[in-house]
DNA sequence: CGACCATTTGATATGGATCAAGCGATGTGG
DNA sequence: CCACATCGCTTGATCCATATCAAATGGTCG
């Protein structure tokens, strides 16, 4: 199932994540029910939060940290279906078992909320069973934008991923990048190498800068917004 | 907006599908309460049903024919986003707008729901609140199954769009594809040249037969499937 | 410092796009 | 009923964007 590394940091709890009774959540945010009922676990970097077709007896809240959701294809290769930030909910799914695999990708702190807890909740609660319903939607609108990335060129794709990535933070031309360019690849439907040279083809453009690999400067949004259209 | 082509058949009312009182509707299979609330109408072949970014007022239940749902890209490509046959539910957005425009790919019948009234039921009855919700989960589903078709060969896209349409249609092999040659290109991102020469190497290998453009045979369901994983 | 891993850059190969022509079915007018 | 235009599809020839293979560079940690 999931023999689950703690992080090195804090409060690490040693409550299996698999078959546990449900704590109670303190979330710092805590702007609706669903979060009422979860317990917060530390998940350290490229640790597997739960594969694909395993129950999905959990979902999730992203506190701190970055989270990607992946399949693996039978000929090896990797297609990422989305990263998760703080604030970011995943692992709801309609039908009873995972249908990607979930990761973290840096050290993070994750509400971990039990399934059949929220479910029951919504069946008495209409308020909680809407939230369901604006989770789920809010995902279909996000996978609807992934696909409409996955059939464009190379520097489409890049310029989607950066404004998406981009309009994740707080207004500021500077993204902090917390996924490799491998995952940005395997999100994206590209090759590393593809990646790499679009984003220096970007940067000779003086459409971005690219200070450190994981730091990307924004330097020219109406450019990069003109190739996501 | 939407100026409806009524269809030659039966049953031609002249409701504005624009605005106009919600009528009572008596559909064959009733299998859910929000289908009591809407009104069938007749959209002929090639037919606007919505557009992209109009507001979501509507949402629709396929009685009878085909629908694409689609987004034009600047450089004027055409993304298809799903095909809808009959018993299929489309059109429903978490937003309040459409997503995607939507046209009858054949004359179709289709039940028109009005979006307020079923939001409406949905605040009361959480019955319909589920309903809501399974149906805009199984909408993600499907997209995400898209997804991965997406970041395949050619061959695997094809596979697996014959696969996908052969379940959903009754336990047999032959499939009668309601959809053009281009219509498939644009759902899988490729070339209409690429879907064609595909379809020509599938039935090679002996594992489709095409009696007719729009008729397939599966032969071999099995390699399909390989393709597919 | 040295090993390791991520990233970039370079050279070449290739799957699918593009450009172009042929073919078969369907419909129309003479 | 046949000649011919039209449309959707297939097939052929060539091109190109991205993959693949390979090596160099840079950054991080013991």
């Amino acid at each position: 199932m999931l023999t689950q590394t703690m992080s090195t940091s804090g409060s690490s709890r040693s409550m299996g994540h698999g078959a546990r009774a449900v704590a109670l959540a303190r979330a710092q945010d805590t702007d609706s029910p669903i979060e009422m009922i979860g317990a917060p676990m530390l998940f350290a970097r490229n640790t597997e939060i739960y594969g694909e077709n395993e129950p999905a007896e959990y979902l999730y809240k992203v506190i701190s940290g970055t989270v990607r959701t992946y399949k693996v294809l039978n000929d090896g290769r990797r297609q990422i279906g989305a990263f998760y930030i703080s604030g970011d909910v995943f692992g709801l799914e309609f039908g009873d078992k995972h249908a990607f695999s979930a990761e973290s990708i840096a050290d993070s702190k994750i509400l971990v909320i039990k399934r059949s807890a929220v479910i029951g909740l919504s069946k008495r609660d209409n308020e909680v069973a809407r939230e369901l319903w604006a989770l789920t939607g809010r995902e279909l609108q996000r996978v609807q934008d992934h696909i409409m990335l996955l059939v464009k060129t190379a520097q489409e794709r890049v310029a989607g991923f950066l404004l998406e990535m981009a309009a994740r933070v707080p207004a500021s031309n500077a993204v902090e990048l917390p996924m490799s360019r491998q995952d940005i690849a395997d999100y994206l439907g590209l090759t590393i190498e593809t990646v790499s040279r679009t984003l220096t083809q970007l940067e000779n453009n003086a459409t971005i800068t690219v200070p450190s690999s994981r730091r990307i400067v924004l330097r020219n949004r109406a450019a990069l917004s003109r190739l996501n259209a």
